[in-house]
This record gives structure tokens, C-alpha cells and sequence, in this order.
DNA sequence: AACTATTTATAAGA
DNA sequence: TTCTTATAAATAGTT
């Protein structure tokens, strides 16, 4: 645009490209600035370089967050809702697996039994007696190193424990899925499946 | 720039505004895809006019979202880093309620008993005794509405009842902290302050 | 980083 | 809006 007409084009010599840069981000910049005040316009112009480096402009005022929710408030969505939504799916889940295992606690101390069928409160009461056993006996036993065990990354699906040969094992679990979204009926105990 | 100077200042009458607006706007889209295209380089360019009105510019191939986590990378941070932090704070908050419920449950089938202490074995021995009578007990009565019950609204924090002259109660109810963050050792009953 | 011949952008008018 | 055009501004190539 002086000296001579360019092709809009890649400048292929480095050094070349480099001052066009700076020199057009400059005119942008300023072109920017005059836009937003002579218009009164919010304004937000980001450039990276192919070094690698960021320069910006945003109207006087105003932040590149408020650029951008406004940017969606307008546009009407999606430019981060997708990760937000698989957080939000799994807060779901997880306070329905809380609830059921809640509900599971409370049928165990002998609240909430009415939700159960006859035959459920069967099993319930041999499985509880059982564990009143188990517990009994646990009392005079001495302690043993359990050979497997939960590790706890939050999500409960490894098991690490000992084969025979007393070498390590790490085994894949999966939740049974029918279990995690039984309906509030059904007691909840959650089971894995070894994959 | 042309026919006369201008000072750089809002312009007041209204139409005029709006085609000077719309005249720059062009121009400075112009240049920012020449930019671009001459120096290899990411540029994105949003615009909100007075009227609310976004208008947009983004390097051929490339989206805002793509712009904007660029932005984030190469500027280090914090855009939305606190919206998803909370979001964090509550999947970690929820999980380790959950491990907790797990290990109530593995307990009172009558596993895992190893970390608890004698006296704790002894507590929870009496306590399932107990469920096991009043479960029992539950099968040879007929069935009675229970004056209170926890609503579930994902969080447990609600109780709805009757008062003696059968008139609706609510209560709210907040999760005793210190039970919710206990050490994995301790057997984790989820009890609540009336507020 | 400055200079300057040219090209480009655009303010005002139609 | 769109076009026209005189003039202001930007800038490519040079120093």
C-alpha cells in the first residue's frame, strides 16, 4: 500500500513478515480503538503471532471475560457449555449413587423398610444377621491382611491385592450400570464386574 | 479521513454513528484478515455495536473457542477457572461422601472390619443387632406412615413432616462437616443439625 | 526506527 | 443503503 501494491498473501521472508506484523498490529490496534470510542462499541481484538506470541486490545473498560460472556449471552451458547455439561452429568450421577447408597444405610439400620417388598425385607434381615455374625466373630479373631482392597481414586474401580505367589494384581472394575440407576425401591448395593 | 479531519470522540448524532460503524467495521475486518493472511498469524476480532448488535472476524480455520483456549494457555489462566473450580470442589466433596458411604456399607456387611477399633466393632455389633430386630419386628406390623421423611432433592437437606395436629412441617437440615471430611478409619453416619 | 511515495480507508455529500 | 470523491491515514520498500 506504498511503495508499491502487495499480494495478500503469506510473506515468506521471515524478517520481512515480522516487521508487517508489528506494524499492521499497530494500525489495527488503532483502527480498533478509534472504532470503539468514535462508535461507542465494545471492541476485543486478539492476534497470535506464528512465534507464538499474543497481543491484544479490548476497549477501554471492559475485560476479555466480559467480552466473552457477553459474546455467548448474544450468540446464544456453546462455546464451553460442552465440558460443563459432562461435569454436571457426573454431579448427577454421583448424587444418585449418594442417594441410593443413603438409602441403602438407612434400610440397613431399620428405617425406610416400607419402600421394600416383603420378600426384599427377607433378604435384608438374613443379609443384616449375617453380618451381626460376621461382626461377632471379627471380635475374636485376630487380624489378617485382607488380600484384596478398594483403592480409592475416587471412583472405585481398581482393585489391587496378591496372587498365591504373593505378587501384585491389579484388576479393571466396572459398576454394574442396572445397580447405579435402580429405581428407589430396589436396595442398591453396587456391584462391579471384573473386566 | 477524508473530506475533512475528525477528533476521535463519540459521535453524537445516531445515523451517523451507525454508518461510520458500519464503514469501519469493514475496514478493520479488511485488515485483520490481511493480517492474517500476510503474517501467518490468529486473529480474532468481536465487535458489539451500541445496539447491542456482534459482528465477528476469526482467521480462516479457526473458531473463537479454539482462539480463546490459546488465549488461556498462552496467557496462563484464568477466565473460567473459577466457575470450574467450584464445580471440582463439589465432585471432590461428593466422592469422598460417597467412598465414606461405600465403607459404611462394606462395614455393616460385616467386611473391612479392620479398621475399625474395638470399641467401634463393638458399637456397630449392637447397632445392626438392633436393625436386625426392628426389621424383624417390621415384618409382623402392619405398615404406618412415617411422620418424617427426607425429601430428596439431591441433597439431603430437607425434612418434610407432620405436626401433631397433622399440619405440614418443613425443616432444613445441614450435614455435620465434620463427618462428611472424616479420616477413611472412622465409620461415617451422615448426621444432621436441625437449623 | 525514520522516511516518503503510494496505496488504502473513509467523511461528507449525493 | 450504496456510490462518489476529495482528503486523511496507513504502510511497503528504502535508508
Amino acid at each position: 500500500m506504498a511503495r508499491g501494491k502487495i499480494q495478500i498473501k503469506k510473506i515468506e521472508n521471515q524478517t520481512n513478515r515480522q516487521v508487517t506484523y508489528s506494524k499492521r498490529r499497530n494500525g489495527l490496534f488503532k483502527k480498533a480503538n478509534e472504532l470503539a470510542v468514535l462508535c461507542d462499541a465494545t471492541v476485543s481484538v486478539v492476534m497470535i503471532s506464528s512465534s507464538n506470541k499474543l497481543h491484544e486490545f479490548h476497549s477501554p473498560g471492559i475485560t476479555p471475560k466480559e467480552i466473552y460472556d457477553r459474546y455467548q449471552n448474544i450468540m446464544g451458547v456453546d462455546l464451553w457449555v460442552k465440558q460443563y455439561q459432562q461435569m454436571q452429568e457426573e454431579l448427577k450421577k454421583l448424587n444418585e449413587t449418594n442417594r441410593n447408597l443413603q438409602k441403602e444405610i438407612r434400610q440397613r439400620m431399620g428405617d425406610c423398610l416400607e419402600d421394600l417388598t416383603f420378600n426384599e425385607l427377607l433378604g435384608l434381615g438374613e443379609d443384616v444377621e449375617n453380618s451381626v455374625k460376621l461382626i461377632r466373630e471379627r471380635k475374636d479373631i485376630p487380624k489378617e491382611e485382607p488380600h484384596y482392597g478398594l483403592v480409592d481414586n475416587g471412583e472405585y474401580n481398581h482393585v489391587l491385592g496378591y496372587d498365591d505367589d504373593n505378587r501384585i494384581l491389579a484388576l479393571r472394575l466396572q459398576p454394574c450400570q442396572p445397580n447405579l440407576h435402580a429405581g428407589a425401591g430396589t436396595g442398591s448395593c453396587v456391584t462391579y464386574t471384573l473386566l
